[in-house]
DNA sequence: ATATTCTTGACAAATTTAGTCAGGAATATA
DNA sequence: TATATTCCTGACTAAATTTGTCAAGAATAT
């Protein structure tokens, strides 16, 4: 199991592009990172994953930056995270049933059903869908807001 | 989002006291050490938190050990992993929604969906349902074979 | 040409994990 | 009562991981 900084900036910063994404643009990581709070040579190295992954497209120069490569409701919040963290798996012997002394662990059949139960919840939702939840929250609506005083 | 070594070695030890129990009788740290490949001071330490939150009682001097302290279907994966890990949560604030300089970032409700459906996971299978699949299976059967050869 | 932006890899401080260890407390048994 | 056994507790530490920084370079718009 792994979930860091780094999937978490990740995955915001995937949902920040989305959020911000105006036709072809490109949005620059310095601008993404202020937003979100993010460290920017950190979301550099975390990007750079994403492309590499075929989840962003990058641009160099003077108006260059990333963007979504796919519509986001195509991008799914497990591969973002897939694409970042070490594989991310419960079990202690990363699958290879050696848990306990060379055979599996009494529990090593659960901790695959829970990798199953979180891998199948990550893959289900997409960036959109993680966005339209949050338009349903008028909690979470402040970017939509327009200021009445 | 949090599994280590740790919460892992304490699911193991457990099933490992509900496979062995005999009625009343306490089973020894250096015991449940050598069946489950669990460093015997760090399982000290894990079956003394797990005393702590309830999940099992504890006999000092000869004949003493650990035993569940209830049923092995009224304890819960999720119970064990609590008492031994901090807090499983997804979210970078804790939950205090300060997760982008001080305010909710875009995929702070997100997180919390995870660590809902992660959580109601743990909660519901029991150390006894963990058992009872792991019978199921045929290859996970080796407790209850009888030689043949 | 030049400024801008990504690209890459090496590096390092801080934190967390995965234990060890020693001394003490309780208890069964002879 | 003496002794062996087993848990109890907290302090400590080495190794691994995380969370970044940094510098030099490559590509490109203007």
């Amino acid at each position: 199991m792994n979930l860091t900084t780094k999937g978490k900036y990740a995955v915001t910063a995937a949902l920040d592009l989305a959020i911000n994404e105006k036709q072809t643009a490109f949005l620059k990581i310095a601008d993404v990172a202020e937003r979100q709070s993010i460290p920017p040579s950190y979301l550099e190295q975390i990007f750079n994953n994403l492309r590499k992954a075929n989840i962003l497209s990058a641009s160099r120069g003077p108006k260059g930056g990333f963007r979504l490569s796919r519509p986001s409701d195509e991008i799914m919040i497990g591969e973002i995270i897939t694409a970042v963290e070490k594989k991310m798996d419960a079990t202690q012997c990363s699958g290879e049933g050696t848990c306990n002394s060379g055979s599996k662990c009494v529990a090593h059949n659960f901790w695959i059903e829970l990798n199953e139960n979180i891998n199948s919840f990550l893959m289900q939702k997409s960036l959109k869908d993680v966005l339209n939840s949050r338009r349903d929250n008028p909690e979470e609506k402040d970017d939509f807001l327009i200021a009445t005083g």
